[in-house]
DNA sequence: CATTGTTGATTACAAGTGTAATCCAATTAA
DNA sequence: TTAATTGGATTACACTTGTAATCAACAATG
């Protein structure tokens, strides 16, 4: 179920999301929505669709058939297994892969708000309340 | 404050470690910690501890005046304000820069144990009862 | 039909990274 | 004193990444 996932950079979650948020598009749409939002030319943001296409983290399919040029490209990995791939490896780098440790750094280094802290903790507890976990443990 | 932090790459943070924990001493101490701990060869460690001085994360001193050979290494940075620019600049690249998504994403990829759940709020439940910081809140 | 614009393919190129080997000088051991 | 070891400096080398430029083919337009 764990297929091995390819590994990002940077500039690359930033196409990525691009996908992930507006599914199949063509490389033009793509650039569309990057230039405004980054200070990137065309070129590059083509270069990026390439590598990511190459290292199998998009699938592309072909418009010549359909009398069409060029390609439409969609995500072949999803969202959250990347997000979370990416999260195991900055942990392990950085942290010795404890989530608490990060945690405690952070929460050290900067002053999150009454309403900030709220939210995480009621990230974990919602975590632990949840139902799906029950009924999959329950026989 | 803030002094701009060397950006350490994902070896490098294993060879800061071993500095951080031990304090100052010489390449040759570096590399009996790491050969047991990693599978790199003296070679290699003394490169990064080479070039992790050259970005400045190593401050080193000469071991020649009082009659010894090669130099002494030790943090120029410090670690807690390394691990929190490295998990800034990670958040920004994958989570949109949110705490809430990274950790919403981590606690839905895993399964926490009660223990480890508990542990992490403890850690926003302290932060959150910090008298500083209800020093400056408070009128 | 010829020109211009878009898109994919090819090429570029320096900095950073992982992973060392080689060379040299000084120190230590024999 | 000679040999072996150690540490620093220099060099290596392929891969990744950021950031594109150029070229070529097809499409749309005048």
């Amino acid at each position: 179920m764990a297929k091995s996932l390819p590994r990002i950079s940077d500039a690359e979650w930033t196409v990525m999301r691009v996908f992930w948020e507006f599914g199949e598009h063509s490389v033009g749409e793509a650039i569309e929505r990057l230039v405004g939002q980054t200070d990137w030319k065309p070129r590059t943001i083509q270069t990026l669709v390439r590598r990511l296409h190459k290292k199998g983290a998009l699938s592309r399919r072909s418009l010549e058939e359909n009398g069409g040029r060029g390609f439409l490209y969609a995500p072949a990995v999803a969202e959250a297994e990347c997000e979370h791939a990416a999260s195991r490896s900055f942990l392990g780098s950085v942290f010795g892969g404890e989530l608490a440790h990060f945690l405690a750094n952070f929460v050290e280094s900067e002053s999150l708000s009454e309403h900030e802290l709220e939210e995480l903790k009621q990230i974990l507890e919602n975590r632990k309340e949840d139902p799906v976990t029950k009924t999959l443990i329950n026989p």
